[in-house]
DNA sequence: GTCTATAACCGGATAGAC
DNA sequence: GTCTATCCGGTTATAGAC
């Protein structure tokens, strides 16, 4: 459960928060602590060490990002128009509602971190492969059919996926000019789902 | 210059790759040095400190990116159909050849990193902002007159923006399943700019 | 399970010789 | 400009009382 108040709970929600603020170098055991309410000895108690306590919250992001495409896998005999403009609702009421996820992945991506580059493998292994080519099967043969124009499907999933996950990777640099774009973030994702589903279909769809 | 082999610029190039591969915290000063192939000292006696040091990399990436959008805004008085297939390619170019600076901005962007947050700020007032409004207009200029389709203008900009970024930010996990795709970085980056234009262009052109 | 105290180490920074 | 030696503060991690 998200909201279960165990240190164990309380323990990982702090250290998520955290670690997504200061990437791993950056996060310190002391702080986490103190965001979590708990005395510093505790997180050494349940979580062996800062290794393992990282280690936990990405497979349990991970987890939680796989759950969100066995969604998407249910509805996969949807026809091609109304499964893409799914997929783009689904992934980002989901990354509304688990914002750290892509950011705690992107700050460890470059580093080589062991810990990550096992973590992605097996999420791509354990399932997650499967899916992806899945879409991609799905995207040829509406190509091939003629239901949409002929396109290469890896770039138009990347671009689906890039355009959905932009306003989350960008946020702290949008917020600084926010006052300017005047609405507040449910109002703006509104837009944000609308304008991709638009560009994708009107950029799919036959002539 | 790129390739001098000043003592201060070795280091700047050093620093830059260190602090790409490692986010601000995880950098170390002794590995700097040792990339660099200069003493440790050296680095504090060209810059004064780890902070100035990473300012002065974050300023000069912004300074390459600022003078690849003014080749853009030379072109502006195109037509929006080749203005923005060009932008497309400029900026994938551009990318290729500067593939540190998402890495580096998208590291500290989370960590409200003052220095971070500063350069940021000075980059939009000192002359970025104004391009982007410029952008925002031509759209809105064509949306108007029936060149393209109505479409919200900074969604779209954010579109662009996205799937020319996405290679770039995600090539750590794709790498690392590269033997699927089987073709090379150059083959790959040309097909990625094919798919997007692709994608914008018949996205957004009246049906 | 919870807390205090402290060990053991490491990294940024500087002093000062050459 | 370059290098060695070293200081100082902070960080992970543990020992051990309760």
């Amino acid at each position: 459960m998200e909201t279960q108040d165990t240190t164990r709970e309380k323990i990982l929600i702090a250290a998520r928060d955290v670690f997504v603020e200061r990437g791993y170098d950056g996060a310190r055991m002391h702080e986490i602590a103190a965001r979590a309410d708990v005395n510093k000895a505790m997180i050494y108690y349940y979580y062996n060490s800062k290794d393992a306590l990282f280690e936990s919250i990405l497979k349990d992001s991970f987890k939680r990002f796989f759950a969100y495409f066995l969604v998407l896998k249910n509805i996969a005999d949807m026809d091609i128009e109304k499964l893409i403009a799914a997929i783009i609702h689904a992934h980002i009421d989901f990354l509304e509602q688990n914002p750290y996820l892509p950011k705690i992945i992107f700050r460890e991506i470059h580093s080589n971190n062991p810990v990550t580059s096992k973590v992605i493998r097996e999420f791509f292994n354990q399932g997650f492969g499967e899916i992806v080519t899945q879409f991609v099967d799905k995207i040829d043969r509406a190509s091939g059919n003629g239901n949409i124009r002929p396109v290469d499907s890896i770039q138009t999933i990347w671009n689906v996926v890039a355009m959905n996950l932009f306003y989350f990777m960008m946020k702290p640099i949008i917020s600084v000019f926010s006052d300017r774009l005047n609405m507040d973030e449910k109002e703006l994702l509104t837009r944000r789902k609308q304008a991709i589903t638009d560009l994708v279909l009107n950029g799919l769809l036959p002539r």
